[in-house]
DNA sequence: CATCGTTGTTAGGCTAACCTAAATGTTATT
DNA sequence: AATAACATTTAGGTTAGCCTAACAACGATG
């Protein structure tokens, strides 16, 4: 089974690939924070578990079987990215955190999220009463619905 | 600094300890789904940075110290646990997710997420008509507001 | 074309957590 | 008290990821 930080490496190569089609080492550390030692490493055992062609000194890219994990990695983020930044959480923060949590929730928390989300986009008002609301109980620290008694 | 799993025996041994004031290895290695050895391991650790009285083969319990992680450790997670419930994730899975979540989220996420659980909690009506379309959402795949074109 | 600077690889180590097996201490039972 | 059963610790190993340092390959430039 891939390791969670597997996946990151896989993400990062299918972001740097983007228009080349490949990418280098030091992309990747750069792009990991980890130094390119570590890259030459992890690019090996993703290379003999079938997820990167890695052509020593030369480029790494991915296989089918590596791009359709990126994708569904990638998938499970823009769902999480979404749903931080409905709530609240800057943009920088949300994207790091949701790299996080894209490797570890439960299936079933996924799911649920993936439906929140899903639900606040399908809100026929484009933006729906209650998450101003939340926008407002964020800024004021009052529910805007509450009777001032 | 304390490593992620550190955190969970803390918490492990806090919730054990409720009522006898202390707890044992083998509680601790059945809780946190690992053997005993590993226990005494981590239980060393623990002791040294000052976080549980440990008395091989006797018992463990928590420092003032350790009493103050536990809690804002329980804190955290119960925010997540809230908020997870709230979204529809079964309680199972919504514990065991927030155990993971609770060490990794970035401080302006937690915050988020705390603000979204008070203002579910806060909020005028026992359940907010939103989250109840949220619900009828999940169980039906439209959204109640929606106009039947 | 020789050399310098950049990039990448290799080798050797480290840490956190885990495990198994064997040794040792504790408790319960005969 | 002797032994059996159970709990715990110790010792020695494993794995994933990371690091540094030394070395090797490239490629640009004088």
């Amino acid at each position: 089974m891939l390791g969670k930080r597997a996946e990151d490496y896989i993400e990062a190569i299918y972001s740097l690939s983007k228009g080349k089609g490949y990418t280098k080492v030091k992309e990747l550390a750069t792009l990991l924070g980890v130094k390119p030692a570590s890259v030459s490493e992890m690019l090996e055992k993703l290379s003999n578990e079938g997820y990167v062609v890695y052509r020593k000194r030369l480029f790494v890219s991915l296989t089918d079987k590596g791009i359709e994990t990126a994708k569904s990695v990638r998938e499970r983020r823009d769902i999480l990215v979404k749903f931080l930044t409905a709530i609240g959480v800057p943009k920088k923060v949300a994207e790091h955190d949701a790299c996080i949590l894209e490797h570890i929730l439960h299936p079933a928390t996924l799911t649920q999220l993936k439906k929140f989300v899903r639900f606040i986009e399908t809100s026929p008002s484009v933006s729906p009463r209650w998450l101003e609301h939340f926008r407002e109980f964020c800024r004021t620290g009052r529910h805007p619905c509450t009777q001032k008694v």
